[in-house]
RNA sequence: CGCGGGGUGGAGCAGUCCGGUAGCUCGUCAGGCUCAUAACCUGAAGGUCGUAGGUUCAAAUCCUACCCCCGCAACCA
């Protein structure tokens, strides 16, 4: 028996520098999702990795004295230091200097071209090096001091270069009809409009090759070329799967199913990197999500303002499973969203501590104290009971809802409109006033409880799954039944099981000026 | 006239498409409870919804004008 598989990625992270909390942000929503379709019972592959070439990491290195492999080398180590740091679960980690990456590229370039997509030419026009772009001489000024602006206010340079061009207006047509035929091909919707409407309004030939410097991948039989860098940092979501080996043991989980960058390369993702495959003859994926950008106390980080949140200070400072758990409840995925100090200390401690941790606590420590460290046997149930239960066997079907557009903040909305409930619940049943009156009836509002905590435990897994594990130990629940299968009401938490001594699950932060 | 997002109780947001008791989280205040991580439960105060006009029986919501903030340029997801 074959599980349905799930091919899920990142954007690979251009390691010029050090990653940062936007980095951060990206691989551990695509982790979260990648733990729950696990969960969920899919086969999962998850890749993630870094986009090493091109001429910025040439200039990079050229100005901190390396070797541009030797800057990829250093900076690579540390995104993958990170996506460890943030609890991630890739299977894989690809560099685009990799061996089996050139192989992959350049055949891909074979395939454009034996399509006839591809063709030589002269590019002549008016170039910004910090730009990276061409523009038309319309869009160019020559201001006071002589010298040729472009439209974004830097320099250029009149520029004629042998360039092979690769023929994306063919695809107009094609890319329109599958963006009309697949209308979940990109979300959130918002980005699906400005693409649409991006490719409705005409597109040209795309410049694939670069003269200039030498630092990429080069083109098959030209070696005076390199690959524009987007042809080359795509294709890593295929030779990641062992592209072009059709016989390759990881070519069954493409297509990927999901595609998560950031909203900035939406562009790439959803125009560029369909056609080629359109062009190469592979399938194309599922879905492209683009998540939103943060920012600190509502200004954009950047190196210059000095406002940049690295990602291993958050982690050090409150915590793998805290960090995680914040920017995926607060930030709604694919909007833009806010970061700062009392933000994720209100969270954790309003969330985390207090809701769920301390209901975690009150309970587990009633079970101690009065049933023998075991779970709790239930008697019959009551109008309260059942009403609580079916709230949470109800959270596996919104979940999946939710994660099935990406709205991973609105599947944690859920599970804690749940432990909401539990508290309140636990509040009106007063077990502490039924140990003395009827000790039949505490054990079963210990046991609801329970067995609540267990299933919010199971589904919170996927972004907080260190807090998540501790707390099913403390639950009794066998580490084999973790899983969305022992969710709802045919697989209920078991009575007499021995539990071990509680202890909380999350810290309380305290509100220390910072 | 460059493009886009936004201005709603102290803070952060939803509601605006399809006009009709202004909702949520945090914070504040009062009460309850005492099982628990100064936690949990209940209740209250607090907003003429950027400004000025207009349409309408009725506008946060539709129309017009204007003001302000933030992205779209650089390091950068």
């Amino acid at each position: 028996m074959s599980r349905q598989t799930f091919y899920i990625t990142t954007a690979i992270s251009y390691p010029n520098g050090a990653p940062h909390v936007g980095h951060a942000y990206e691989a551990l929503a695509t982790d979260a999702i990648a733990r729950f379709m696990r969960l969920d019972g899919r086969d999962v592959y998850f890749l993630t990795g870094t986009d090493e070439h091109g001429i910025k990491m040439k200039h990079t290195a050229t100005r901190e004295g390396l070797e541009p492999r030797e800057l990829a080398d250093r900076n690579a180590k540390l995104f993958l230091d990170m996506v460890a740091a943030l609890g991630c679960t890739n299977d894989d980690f690809i560099r685009t200097t990799e061996e089996r990456h050139h192989l992959a590229s350049k055949e891909v370039w074979r395939r454009l071209e034996a399509a006839g997509d591809i063709y030589k030419d002269t590019y002549a026009g008016w170039y910004s090096v910090r730009d990276e772009a061409y523009y038309a001489e319309s869009e160019t000024e020559v201001r006071e001091d002589k010298v040729r602006y472009g439209p974004q206010g830097t320099p250029v340079e009149w520029v004629e270069e042998e360039t092979y061009f690769f023929r994306l207006s063919r695809y107009q047509e094609p890319l329109l009809a599958h963006y009309a035929a697949n209308p979940d091909f990109i979300g959130p919707a918002e980005r699906r409009n400005e693409v649409v409407s991006f490719v409705k309004s005409g597109l040209k030939d795309l410049s694939m090759s670069r003269t200039t410097f030498d630092w990429g991948i080069k083109v098959p039989n030209d070696e005076r070329h390199v690959m524009y860098v987007w042809v080359d940092a795509l294709t890593n979501y295929i030779t990641g799967v062992g592209y072009p080996d059709p016989d390759a043991p990881l070519w069954h989980y493409w297509p990927a199913d999901l595609h998560v960058i950031g909203k900035d390369i939406v562009r790439f993702h959803a125009i560029y990197w369909p056609a080629f495959l359109m062009s190469a003859g592979v399938e194309l994926p599922k879905r492209v999500f683009a998540h939103g950008f943060l920012f600190n106390r509502g200004e954009k980080m950047s190196k210059s303002a000095g406002n940049v949140v690295d990602p291993f200070d958050l982690i050090d400072a409150y915590g793998r499973d805290q960090v995680r758990y914040f920017f995926l409840r607060e930030v709604p995925f694919g909007q833009d969203g806010n970061y700062s100090h009392e933000a994720i200390v209100a969270r954790i401690n309003a969330d985390l501590a207090n809701d769920l941790g301390n209901l975690a606590q009150r309970s587990l420590t009633m079970i101690a104290r009065n049933c023998d460290g075991q779970t709790p046997e239930p008697g019959p149930l009551d109008a309260a009971d059942e009403a609580l239960l079916a709230q949470v066997d109800g959270l596996l079907p919104a979940c999946r809802a939710a994660m099935e557009r990406q709205q991973i903040h609105a599947m944690l909305n859920d599970i804690w409109t749940v432990v909401a409930a539990a508290n309140r619940y636990f509040a009106a049943a007063e077990p502490w006033a039924l140990r003395k009156t009827d000790p039949a009836r505490m054990a079963t509002v210990l046991w609801v409880t329970s067995e609540v905590l267990r299933q919010v435990a199971i589904l919170a897994a996927p972004v907080i799954p260190e807090a998540s594990a501790r707390l099913l130990d403390l639950l009794g629940v066998p580490a084999d039944t973790r899983d969305f299968a022992v969710l709802g009401p045919e697989h209920r938490l078991a009575a007499g099981q021995s539990l071990p001594a509680p202890s909380p699950i999350f810290p309380r932060v305290a509100v220390a000026t910072d």
